[in-house]
RNA sequence: GGCCCGUUGGUCAAGCGGUUAAGACUCCGGCCUUUCACGCCGGCAACAGGGGUUCGAGUCCCCUACGGGUCACCA
């Protein structure tokens, strides 16, 4: 065993300072709490001015998938969730990738071997059964009889060390398995789930490295997270029943135990977690529907942890500011399209309104083919009615063509408007325009509101048959003012006198 | 089935032994208004159940129920 390579490795180990890491398997897209992990670990190495590190887990040959990591790298950047340290010093950042460390791994197991708290395996492959879709059948039965079912021994556990090694240098197959005590407790302390204690006899011998080679996540994972100096392991609940054996593994080396933060799973329902094989979406789906990311990721931070108050607006640098690990909850959080839609409209309306023009601008053009009409006017007549950038098409179509309407739509009960008195409005719209000379929002709002004095009706009597004549329907963004000067003088004219015509025809 | 974890309105959640049990979303009223929306005001709606401990329990303990996780050469 060369103690210098070891040496080496540990030589590297930053101290002194938080740091994190995101560590994602890449399976080709980014889900929702997986966001939310990547976010609670930047903020707790942000928070105090620590390192974040990004670290791919591709450590299962058979599910591999091209482009899985730029579709992460690519999110996290979107997201503002930028790591800043990879395996190249000083070069452009390239995230540590676990298949790419695979000597690394080898060579620890050995160690553990030598040192006797792990063996090497000979036994055949035995267990389960994969299936096509990577789950498992598995063929144990659990059994009825109440009480601590006992560890199976494994044969190869109390081979001696010299023979097994002799054996593995032949080129046998073997994988690696940790050698679990019998007796005593491990105790795992968690900032979030607090002190879990387990006997150590209903540990099994996980395995370390697989027969091809690569190591587990069980493996990998403690080995990574002590070589690259992690100080806070943030990491799904599904971990939490490994944590003892992991805790075994640093004390085998010797190695201090990082802190665990663990966190609860994101659920679509009570009963079944977020999951895209269910439909959900992932993180891409949601920006494709319309939604922000920052909104997203405001919203993602508040389920399963809350800053403590009433606010809950919060962009990513306030975060930095009030994200503590104490307000996150061991209970599992249901995710909810309904309040994401609430935040993602909550974050269009806090714009600037070129900002929001900016984005709304390709949706709008979508719709909108005439150059007569004024993308601007558009966009600003939106923001404040939009939940997501998805939802414009639909609601600004009528200005690119007025739809085939029912005139049952001038009836308004509120301000008593009837077919008749649209009618006449429509006609007095008309005249009153047609003397004026000017076509701004102001000149459209005062030629109205002056109409409607000398006609001595309400506002909303002459506004509502205006605005039901030029959109052609009940629901628009902006009023009749605003559409009419969008329209444009004489596409206004046209429609008002579309409006005339089938309010007359119905009288005849 | 064993072990571990959880459970406050439909949803997110505050609450750390004494509160009229916050707030947000949704929904429903009302106001404003140039429709819808926005905004403002108001309303509906919760401590899973049962035992303890305590002068006093959503808060502490136990049991039950329900839910989740785990028991892979997946992560």
């Amino acid at each position: 065993m060369n103690k210098q390579w070891f040496n080496n490795q540990e030589a590297k180990i930053p101290r002194g300072k938080v740091r994190t890491r995101f560590a994602p398997s890449p399976t080709g897209y980014m889900h929702v709490g997986g966001l939310r992990t990547a976010l609670y670990a930047y903020l707790i190495a942000k928070k105090d001015n620590g390192t974040f590190i990004l670290r791919i887990e591709d450590t299962d040959k058979a599910r591999f998938v091209e482009g899985a990591t730029e579709i992460i790298i690519k999110t996290l950047r979107d997201a503002g969730l930028n790591y800043d340290e990879g395996p190249d010093i000083g070069g452009p950042v390239a995230p540590y990738t676990q298949s790419e460390r695979l000597d690394i791994y080898k060579q620890y197991a050995a160690l553990l071997c030598e040192k006797g708290a792990a063996y090497y395996c000979f036994c055949e492959r035995q267990g389960d059964e994969r299936q096509g879709d990577g789950s498992s059948v598995l063929l144990h039965q659990w059994s009825k009889i109440d009480g601590p079912s006992p560890r199976d021994p494994d044969p190869c556990r109390d081979l001696p060390y010299a023979e097994s090694k002799i054996r593995a240098d032949a080129g046998v197959p073997f994988v690696v398995r940790m050698k679990a005590p019998y007796d005593g407790n491990t105790t795992v302390a968690d900032m979030v789930f607090g002190e879990i204690t387990t006997p150590n006899k209903t540990l099994d011998d996980m395995i370390l490295l697989k027969r091809d080679g690569y190591p587990t996540y069980n493996f990998a994972n403690v080995i990574d997270d002590h070589l690259m100096g992690i100080t806070h392991v943030m990491r799904g609940s599904e971990y939490l029943s490994s944590a003892p054996k992991y805790n075994l593994l640093y004390k085998a080396f010797g190695w201090e135990i990082p802190t665990y933060i663990t966190v609860s799973p994101v659920m679509r329902d009570a009963n079944n977690k977020l999951s895209k094989r269910h439909g959900d979406p992932t993180y891409d789906d949601l920006l494709t529907q319309g939604y922000l990311p920052e909104a997203v990721l405001n919203y993602v931070a508040l389920l399963g942890w809350s800053p403590g108050g009433e606010r809950e607006m919060f962009t990513l640098k306030d975060m930095l500011e009030v994200f503590d690990v104490s307000g996150i909850s061991k209970a599992p959080a249901i995710f909810d399209m309904v309040k994401l839609t609430h935040f993602n409209s909550e974050y269009i309306r806090a714009m600037p309104a070129k900002e929001f023009a900016k984005i709304a601008r390709p949706y709008i053009c979508n719709v909108i083919k005439n150059e007569n009409i004024s993308i601007e006017a558009v966009a600003t007549i939106l923001q404040a009615r939009c939940e997501k950038l998805t939802d414009i098409p639909e609601k600004i179509d009528f200005f690119e063509s007025l739809p085939n309407y029912d005139t049952e739509l001038y009836i308004h009960k509120k301000s008593k408007t009837d077919k008749m008195i649209s009618r006449d409005m429509l006609i007095a719209a008309k005249k009153a325009f047609e003397k004026n000379t000017e076509w701004t929002n102001e000149s459209i709002h005062d030629i109205l509101i002056e109409l409607a004095l000398n006609l001595e009706v309400k506002n909303a009597t002459l506004m509502w048959p205006v605005r039901i004549a030029t959109a052609g329907k009940a629901v628009t963004p902006g009023g009749a003012i605003e559409i009419c000067s969008i329209l444009g003088y004489n596409e206004t004219l046209r429609r008002i006198e579309i409006g005339i015509e089938k309010l007359s025809e119905e009288n005849r």
